[in-house]
Order: C-alpha cells, then structure tokens, then sequence
DNA sequence: TGAATGATGCGCT
DNA sequence: GCGCATCATTCAT
C-alpha cells in the first residue's frame, strides 16, 4: 500500500467560521463508502450559507424540522430535497446553536468512477459531478444520508495534502436574496465547476 | 453559446 | 398555492 500522507478532516476543522472552511474545503476529498462500494472525488466548488444574517440560508427563519441538522453540532451532512427531483449535499459548520453549512456544488471524480457512471452516465467525466444535484445522483446520495457524522465511517472529508488550489470568490447561483455576497468559492483550474462566470 | 422551459414534490404562508 | 441552494432538453442566434 502506498504511503501518502491523508488525514479525515476533524471536528475542529468544521467548528470555525464557515467562510473560512468553505474557501479550505476547495481541494479536499470527498469519501462515501456506499452500500455498493467506495467513491471518492476532489472538491472543486462550494458555496456558504450563514444562518441568521444570510436571506438565502434555509435557517434564516429559524428552526424546523427540515433544517434542525443545522443548528446541531458541526461536522455533520445536511441533505435536503429540492425542485422536486433533486438532493444537495451540506456541510454543518460552526459551533451548535449556530446554524450555518456549506453547500457542495461539484467535484472532479476520483474513485469508484464506475459506479458513478452507473447511477448518472455522461460522456465526459467532467461532467459527472459539476454540480449539487448531480453530484448527489453520482453517489447516490438522499434523505437517507441527511444526518450523517463526517467523523464516521461512512460519508468523511479527508486533506490529502496536495498543493493549495488557485480559489475564484464570487455571488452565488440559482438565489433571489443574498446575491451581492461573494460566498461561492472554486478552483480556478478545473474544468469541472459548475457554472463559469464572466470574470470581466 | 446562450436563453427559455418543463419536470416534479416538498415545505411554508 | 407558490417558490425553491437544479438539470436536461429544446430552440434561437
């Protein structure tokens, strides 16, 4: 087995203010070990969304029994169920009783590409996971994930330690409130995001 | 290359 | 009912 050097991100990476994690998060790992084998992909763009301050965030209007994950403790999978046929993944930042999470948008395949391709088959590979919805097709990932310590075994974020990606900051996507804030983040070099934006 | 649109179901007013 | 942290397809340029 090679020897490199991989650590699973721990609660105290989490349990910061959640710009910082989202702009630390671009480049890291995504691991799942599903019920048909193990994925794992490199994170390439995020997007934070801050309780109480942030008209956009599923937590701005208080608790429900939809987004409770949130004000939990941090290091924990938010996955919610949207336009009717769609999931996206969240990662529950800061401490608890501060709801705040960071939305994964895409990621660049790693392992276990064949069973992403069995779930969601595309052409280009970078095409697989660029975006939310896509991106929890390719895992397989739902409700039934929604909940999940990213301190477990199952569904965790590791830092393989690969050198520091060159991260773009810009408005959000696919919002109505909260767009002059620029809490999306990506890697400037891969060609799996989601949405290129004019940078004019 | 980009704008418009339909699919589809849940949570909240 | 309406709106939604989306996507694939269709049609126009």
């Amino acid at each position: 087995m090679k020897k490199s050097k991989i650590k699973k991100l721990p609660r105290s990476f989490y349990n910061r203010p959640t710009l910082t994690v989202a702009h630390e998060l671009i480049g890291k790992y995504i691991i799942y070990n599903s019920p048909s084998g193990k994925m794992s992909a490199r994170i390439v763009e995020v997007e934070a969304y801050i309780g109480q301050d942030d008209p956009a965030c599923h937590a701005a209007r208080g608790k429900t029994k939809r987004n409770e994950i949130m004000f939990g403790m941090p290091g924990f999978s938010y996955i919610y169920f949207i336009y009717g046929m769609y999931y996206c993944l969240n990662f529950v930042t800061e401490s608890e009783g501060h709801p705040a999470a960071v939305l994964l948008r895409s990621a660049e395949p790693s392992e276990g590409i064949e069973l992403m391709l069995q779930k969601r088959s595309v052409k280009k590979t970078s095409n697989l996971l660029s975006g939310p919805g896509k991106f929890c097709q390719a895992f397989g990932l739902s409700k039934e994930q929604n909940g999940l310590d990213l301190l477990g075994t199952s569904l965790y974020l590791e830092d393989r330690y690969e050198p520091l990606p060159d991260v773009t900051t810009t408005s959000r996507i696919g919002i109505n409130h909260g767009k002059e804030l620029l809490w999306r983040f990506y890697d400037n070099n891969s060609n799996s995001v989601s949405k290129t934006v004019s940078t004019k």
